[in-house]
DNA sequence: ACGTGCTAATGAAACGATTCAAAAGCGCGC
DNA sequence: GCGCGCTTTTGAATCGTTTCATTAGCACGT
């Protein structure tokens, strides 16, 4: 239809000026007088001009992009942190662009690769398994990096991460002072880092209450399914022996357990048992009994890790922080001790 | 640490050989001898060169890079369909950028504006609500377009979407086939295209089964919450009034009304009631009772949407296409037939 | 008439990779 | 020693934008 494409040139020769008049209405408006400005633009419209963004990079040497690389886009955190982080971008004139590794060492790679021969700003990564080698190529070639969910124990970048003791911590805590003792934690075999924190959260608010004792259960998976079959168990003892207060690793091992627990054996939660997850996922706010949780704060931290980022950007000499956020806990009908019976 | 940025300059002179040079053996290896080739590779990995995407983009006038814009990454189907496109994209040298518009125009047009200044080979777009003049505009200029999960009444460009009407009818043929008679309908105020598509097919179902019947409740919202308290509502009827099967316009709503439907008042499901929802989410096979569902061909249209695309970008003359596909039925313990006693 | 002090507009140079016509290098037969 | 055919290498031109030193244009005071 149109010519290949239109090129500030054209739009110059429409509007009868040279091109850098056109380039200054488009960069410097206060350059250019009114008259002229009018007429550029109109001709920009006529033709249907858009800027070819790769020479802008050239000449400028840099983007107004942001590379985001996430572990699952699927997932509820990563997807709510790229809202947030675009957001924040976007105020700074910059634009998220996803990359979604999935997992995958060689995804990321790729993202990796592909962004930075794009010439992003600055990349946030969420890594996969061990970036190190990788990102400390990255920044002996002066590309600002700041890690997701993830500290660099090196200090190499900023990086902004959950303190996952102190939230387990919290809601152990948060079990003991309505009135729970026997506290079960159910965790998947502790692969993750995540989840080992967690425990040693739990602990360490159990040892600083007399009286209270933690149990530990294995779940085969951190799933509703895993979790239904733990709850299962759990139901099965004897009235004596059952805990009174449960703290799921995730909030899919608690649906599971609040599933088992309420119908193999109608025990009521919160009033026998009070039970509480981690993630505060969506769906947890609409279990049967609302399931009460741990929150990362993911907007928070999606803003922060831009906010970092800018800051290494514009002053590239400026230290790397570790921002360690604490998670937010998330009282919902299923720790409620309001309607608990004294005693 | 390097000097600022590494040309392909600087390899050609450490290894001695013009740009030229350089360039054919990052571009056509075969045209180089191999021990120039090794002086070459080893130059640009002592200078830890990176191509600039920039410039070469600007020479070649085209990029390897496909913008795709979801309405809501959090959304798994359009994280799985963005995985899906990621995969078939780099089968074909392409990588694809992730854009959120989260149902918002002005993200939307964002997004659209950034790809087009970055000249991606095309877009794949979940258009929020009319993007009919922009999409024109973009293929005036040549940017090749697909929608994805809306057609194209005006056959503008190519589209990839899913037969709502025919899953309607499919979920509740299913009902039928599975002995069930009193039907009802639960769905929101339709304002969604897809529910009264939903409803339509459910309608055609029925009519076509003797003394089948169909009733109609509308829910507040198309959420769990909303989903329990029509279940309240139905649980509560007097026995020869209860329906024998529910199709819900989707799964949260199915969820919902599970959980009014076990808890409140006992009923068996699926022995007294079979219950089907939309959309096969992951949760739904993790209910306490695990629930039917229908389910969209997500990887498949992912793959679809960027073959199309990329059909457009090879060969501009070819015809558009609108693909539609039919749903997929997954069949779980809320309908199973087999245990229902006879009669 | 001429210089001064403005603002507005100009256009060549630069960014870094790719392309391609031309040159260089080489082996070989006469 | 020379020309021929072949492969390999060269380097200037190109893409579209931004930058910035210059030039143009204009009003005003002397």
């Amino acid at each position: 239809m149109e010519s290949r494409t239109v090129s500030i040139k054209d739009v110059a020769d429409r509007a009868g000026v040279a091109v850098g008049t056109v380039s200054n209405v488009l960069n410097h408006p206060a350059r250019v007088s009114a008259a002229t400005r009018e007429r550029v633009q109109g001709a920009i419209d006529e033709l249907g001009f858009v800027r070819n963004d790769a020479a802008r990079q050239l000449r400028a040497g840099q983007s107004r992009t942001i590379g985001l690389i996430v572990l699952d886009v699927g997932n509820p955190f990563f997807s709510s942190l790229a809202r947030a982080a675009e957001d924040c971008a976007a105020e700074n004139g910059s634009t998220v662009v996803l990359g979604d590794s999935g997992q995958d060492a060689g995804r990321e790679a790729r993202y990796i690769d592909v962004f930075e021969q794009q010439r992003v700003q600055g990349m946030l990564i969420s890594p996969v398994g061990d970036v190190g080698p990788r990102v400390e190529a990255l920044r002996s070639r002066g590309m600002p990096v700041v890690l997701v969910d993830r500290t660099d124990t090196q200090r190499r970048c900023s990086s902004v991460s959950v303190d996952d003791v102190a939230g387990g911590y919290m809601a152990v805590r948060h079990l003991l002072e309505a009135g729970r003792r026997r506290i079960v934690f159910v965790g998947a075999r502790a692969d993750y880092r995540q989840v080992a924190d967690r425990l040693t959260g739990a602990r360490q608010a159990v040892e600083e209450h007399d009286g209270a004792v933690l149990e530990v259960v294995e779940a085969e998976a951190m799933t509703v399914l895993a979790g239904r079959d733990v709850g299962g168990e759990i139901a099965q003892r004897r009235t004596g022996e059952l805990p009174d207060g449960i703290f799921c690793a995730n909030d899919l091992l608690a649906i599971g357990v609040m599933q088992a627990v309420l119908l193999i054996r109608g025990l009521r939660i919160p009033e026998d048992i009070a039970l509480i997850g981690y993630d505060d996922i969506d769906f947890s706010a609409s279990a049967v009994v609302p399931l009460s949780s741990v929150r990362k704060p993911t907007t928070l931290m999606g803003r922060t890790a831009v906010e970092l980022l800018l800051e290494e950007i514009e002053g590239p000499a400026s230290r790397r922080r570790q921002v360690i956020f604490d998670p937010e806990l998330v009282e919902r009908g299923s720790t409620q001790a309001a309607v608990r019976a004294a005693g």
